[in-house]
DNA sequence: GGAATACTTAAGCATGTGCTTAACAATTCA
DNA sequence: TGAATTGTTAAGCACATGCTTAAGTATTCC
């Protein structure tokens, strides 16, 4: 999932989704890439299940799956708020002199 | 940011350092792994700004920046909330005969 | 049917990434 | 001082990644 939002041409094409479905040759026009190079970034995407596609005729429809991107949001939200947590726990500490809970070094 | 987030074994530095600031050695423990491997990958987050080192004596002590995971955090956000916007939009559409407030395609 | 459209597959190539070992600092401490 | 600890640098290697071109395969439209 990270390994698929690593790459600036797949950000980009996610922008894009943002606005809406679109067919592999219009996420391909803004680019100077050749389609091949565009569907194989597709083809990450989808792997990670960050896009969803869908192939009507001839014509394949991609679309963004917003609960894949949650799923990372939450993954980054779960470390940051227990960093912060304890950043929070140490500056409590530091301000008053209230023995704090628990802690292993100050028996 | 998401190239340095990309990697496993980054991920789970990061998640060790969530309980605290720790040496290099510390962090290599878990890892079979040789310690210049690790050092890359700490190299990578510092680049990415996702760590933080300071060198005191021999030891480097590493720690996580809350505020870049929440950089992150906020470009996902951003985007999963643009597509849901959208979504919610085209659901109400759905559900109403009410005409939306703008498009292009029904002037 | 036949041409145009919209992708798909396969192969190959240059560069990036993740790892290793070996040798080299720099610091601490007996 | 000199040995142990902690980290750093450099080189090299295997494999992954991002891209390309060339040649297919469906679909649609005339």
């Amino acid at each position: 999932m990270f390994q698929a939002l690593a790459d600036p041409t797949r950000r980009a094409i996610l922008i894009r989704l943002c606005e809406g479905p679109a067919s592999v040759s219009e996420l391909a026009r803004p680019f100077a890439m050749s389609l091949p190079g565009i569907v194989q970034h597709l083809q990450v995407l989808e792997g990670s299940g960050l896009v969803r596609t869908e192939k009507i005729g001839r014509v394949r429809s991609c679309s963004i799956v917003p609960a894949t991107v949650r799923l990372a949001e939450g993954w980054l939200s779960a470390r940051r708020t227990a960093a912060e947590r304890r950043l929070d726990r140490l500056e409590s500490f530091l301000d008053s002199d209230d023995p704090p809970t628990t802690t292993r070094s100050t028996s």
